[in-house]
RNA sequence: GCGCCAAUAGCUCAGCUGGAUAGAGCAACUGCCUUCUAAGCAGUAGGCCAGGGGUUCGAGUCCCUUUUGGCGCGCCA
């Protein structure tokens, strides 16, 4: 919360301690230890700005009837020289208080005086927090799932940030296994098929069909000719991944920067099974008692920490299963001292999360230390209807094809519109269009606006200051007060986004907080009223401002002065006009 | 068959650890530019919170159940 907000719950909650001890001293409510209460923003703005609940959490306690409690509690609130004007008892027996322009005057203060770090708080503590995300298939390009992941898991850890954590960000590269295999024999498979004809060589049945792997064949071939053809196929798998994987992992780099991702990191599985990592896990798991053989494999007894059935480590053909490398690469996280590992899924692996957690708990780690966030698939509308295929290459939508359609900035803002565990829609239509129906420019417009207000001001010699709390005090409007409320809880929904994992949460804010502005815009003149409002409107234009542009650039949005080039307004107001005379004329 | 996630306005979604009369945006309709950017604002209309039980001062929120969707249940990752 932001400071102020955090001082005047505070300091209400110990006025109305206070207000039950005297009350209980004076003998008007019974000598009983007062429960736990909760002091919360009401859904109705008329129920003032804060409501307490004690009278109703006491009830039974008291023997009293939660109105009586209220009574008994509001005779004795003491609020002068407090943050608060005035109370009322209302409903069941909610206390609901109203905050004073001391409130007001003091956020638009600590906004100022923050600035660039306004929002950020330190409930992290500076606990080390690795936020691994997107961690694609090397085997392939990433599709519209990886783009949700990758926006999300980015968006999180800034969250987490913004939170006082100390944040790693891990893409972990699945460059060993049976999909690799996968790969090479799928790449052989193109590879033959160029010098042998495509009838000749057959194409493995669980191959990777992707356009991706020709491409791969070709330019591979392209550079080592046919000198491939007749080698050991051994060598020649083993040449083909050497060249192909390389160059698709550049390839996700590409598009993650295109996309503003960067990582701390980029881990790779092979590194685990090179350093014996995988064969150490293996072999604490055995000397834990928690393995046995059966069928030639060796299984780990998921059962015992909760899983519904035993997972094979090592295959019967001696190689260890994904399950074994990635119990390996949390417990290498654990290890390089991180207090919480997140992990963002794509919700099919669901069935992956308690045996992960379980495994962490059976190597003498704490599985609760793991959070998985899951999320949801991702459909592509267009026209209304899903679209599945890319219309050019007929195959799955890539994200390099989404980031071709749409800008980087409405990509990022839609995908973290929405929780991530509900499924979404991306409506590409939506995202394409550069008006007001695409939340991401009516955020950016509220900037832009005040961006402009700020220049026709200036241009008169006026430069925002600081004001003094008269002057604030003239800030009395629904619309001045709504606006400076909601700027003061920026740093709250960072707390609460950053608790529940859930970054979209401040996206709608900011999308709210566009929303109280743009009232504000067309109740309240800035410029053209008398001085000292003006000067106090235009403290709450930079603080408002101040908080877009924390967001906006947390999320790494554009942040734009302006919203069109020169003469683009105009034109805009032409039209409009031309319509409104179209409609008198056809009306007369 | 078992398990996970969901179901709220015509559409897309909010609803914070249970709180007061369930909210936005889009779509529809009506208004507002001679004054800081109309990519904006104001207003109207739109609801058995999937159905049914329960828990309590109080349920969209918690528990049980039914229905309907999505996804899992490999020596795949």
């Amino acid at each position: 919360m932001s400071k102020i907000v955090q001082q005047a719950t505070d300091q209400l909650r110990t006025l109305i301690l206070e207000a039950a001890g005297r009350a209980i001293a004076a003998g008007t409510l019974p000598t009983e230890p007062i429960p736990d209460f909760t002091i919360e923003v009401p859904a109705d703005r008329a129920h003032g700005d804060w409501a307490a609940n004690i009278a109703m959490v006491s009830a039974r306690a008291f023997h009293m009837a939660p109105r009586k409690i209220a009574e008994a509690i509001g005779e004795n609130l003491l609020l002068d020289g407090s943050y608060y004007e005035k109370f009322e008892i209302a409903g069941p027996g909610f206390l609901n208080f109203f905050l004073n322009q001391k409130f007001y005057s003091d956020v638009l203060r600590d906004v100022r005086r923050m600035g660039d770090n306004y929002g950020r708080s330190n409930v992290g503590g500076g606990k080390k927090v690795m936020v691994e995300f997107v961690s694609a298939n090397p085997t392939g390009p990433m599709h519209m799932g990886n783009a949700r992941g990758g926006a999300l898991g980015d968006c999180l850890a800034a969250v987490l940030d913004a939170a006082g954590y100390d944040v790693w960000r891990e893409f972990y590269v699945n460059d060993a296994g049976n999909q690799i295999e996968k790969f090479a024999h799928s790449l052989e498979a193109r590879y033959l098929q160029i010098y042998k004809g495509e009838e000749a060589v057959p194409f493995p049945e669980d191959g990777y069909q992707g356009e991706d792997i020709t491409e791969r064949a070709k330019e591979f071939a392209a550079e080592n000719g046919d000198r491939y053809v007749d080698a050991d196929p051994e060598q020649r798998r083993s040449a083909l991944v050497d060249y192909a994987l390389p160059r698709n992992i550049a390839r996700m780099k590409a598009d993650l920067a295109k996309y503003r991702i960067e990582y701390d990191r980029w881990f790779f599985e092979s590194d685990l099974h090179k350093d014996g990592e995988v064969r150490d896990v293996i072999n604490l798991l055995r000397d834990k008692g928690m393995t046995y053989e059966k069928d030639g494999a060796l299984w780990y007894r998921a059962t015992q920490f909760g899983a519904k059935k035993d997972e094979v480590l090592i295959r019967q053909n001696g190689n260890p299963t994904y399950f074994a490398a990635d119990i390996a690469y949390h417990r290498n996280k654990f290890s390089r001292g991180f207090d919480r590992c997140i992990d963002v899924w794509g919700a099919d692996h669901h069935g992956h999360v308690a045996r992960m957690k379980g495994a962490m708990d059976a190597i003498g780690l704490d599985g609760n230390k793991l959070d998985v966030v899951l999320m949801q698939l991702v459909k592509l509308i267009q026209n209304g209807v899903e679209v599945r295929m890319s219309k050019r290459t007929g195959k799955a939508i890539q994200l390099a094809d989404l980031l071709e359609e749409v800008s980087v900035d409405a990509a990022r803002f839609q995908f973290n519109l929405f929780e991530s565990n509900s499924k979404m829609d991306f409506d590409l239509d939506l995202a394409v269009k550069q008006d007001s129906q695409n939340p991401v420019y009516y955020v950016q417009y509220a900037y832009a606006r005040i961006c402009n207000i700020i220049k026709a001001l200036a241009a008169e010699g006026i430069q925002p200051r600081e004001c003094s709390d008269e002057e604030l005090a003239l800030l009395t409007a629904p619309e001045e007060i709504d606006l400076i409320r909601h700027i003061s809880a920026y740093t709250g929904e960072i707390v609460m986004a950053a608790k529940s994992y859930d970054p979209a949460r401040i996206t709608r804010y900011v999308i709210t907080l566009a929303n109280l502005f743009h009232r504000f815009y067309n109740a309240c003149h800035v410029k053209g009223v008398e001085e000292p409002l003006s000067a106090a409107r235009l403290e709450v234009c930079s603080a408002a401002a101040t908080v877009i542009r924390n967001i906006l650039t947390m999320f790494k949005i554009t942040v734009p002065e302006s919203m069109w080039s020169d003469g683009h307004r105009f034109e805009d107001r032409f039209k409009y006009r031309r319509k409104s005379q179209e409609e008198e004329q056809a009306d007369s």
